[in-house]
DNA sequence: TAAAATCCCATGTCATACCATATATCTCCA
DNA sequence: TGGAGATATATGGTATGACATGGGATTTTA
């Protein structure tokens, strides 16, 4: 498997440890990367997480000059500054460091849902309620498209 | 791991010494550096921080007889007069010396952040400030399901 | 000789590496 | 087809070591 794919909840214990799906860890595993980058999420409270690979492929291609450029150094800034390298332990596991429990209220579970490339933790009761609202979202402008038609 | 990520805020002592996050002495320690080259910004209240290599390769890249008034030419004139290297202690920390803390403004705790082939230095309050205005700038350009509701 | 800068060692706390157990899934054979 | 063993996965607990930080000793400079 190369993608991230599926949604799966787990527990979360008093250290923040919380396994990684072992269908996701094989991804990870397939580019030999041992352990996830998480990162603070730009547009929802939730975590994102990605493999090494990614974040590097994104420093590479970041312009190089000595005085960055203002708007890409922005989102450098945003996404490298909440950074976190996660390894997995023995048992697949990773520790949520407290900035991102606080960031997605992750108390017991966190759901760890495929976007394909990436993927995203999240609460699981926000997460149906973002869920349900894309669907309204989605239904609303699709009916829109057919009455225009 | 080959680029600076997270965010970590250390303790500054009377002696102007500050712990360097141990997952950036790792990177410097990959390229066998055994300290950080910093040198004062030019866009904010804060400190530039690389490693040795990165002011290296800043010097291959200039040219050989530079115009005089060339902004390149000033832009490296202001990074390489400013920049002074602070190799780490046994416990990895570096000395500030005075000028990059009345820069800063850091009194009591720097804020390390990191920028992929980068990192700074900031007063943490300081650092809030500008984070919360980059944010506020990217979600002004961008509209979210979050927002609609 | 006084003052300051630098080096080296000491310590407490917290992260994490490791081991152990339980639960679910899969496989193979009766 | 059903069941028992085997395997993989998720989760719980403990101990060791790394890291951040404090203090003192030694060297350098004015």
């Amino acid at each position: 498997m190369k993608s991230f794919i599926g949604t799966f909840e787990n527990k979360i214990d008093a250290k923040g440890r919380i396994s990684v799906p072992a269908t996701f860890r094989a991804v990870l595993n397939a580019k030999s990367l041992n352990g996830v980058i998480c990162y603070s999420s730009l547009t929802g409270p939730c975590i994102e997480g990605c493999g090494l690979d990614r974040i590097e492929s994104m420093v590479d291609k970041l312009p190089d000059q000595p005085v960055p450029d203002d708007s890409e150094d922005t989102i450098a800034h945003l996404i490298f500054s909440s950074a976190r390298e996660l390894p997995f332990d023995t048992g697949g596991r990773i520790i949520l460091p407290s900035e991102f429990i606080a960031k997605a209220k992750i108390f017991d579970y966190g759901a760890f849902v495929g976007k394909g490339k990436t993927f995203q933790i999240w609460n699981p009761k926000e997460l149906k309620v973002i869920q349900s609202k894309m669907f309204q979202r989605f239904t609303s402008e699709r009916r829109t498209l057919m009455e225009e038609t």
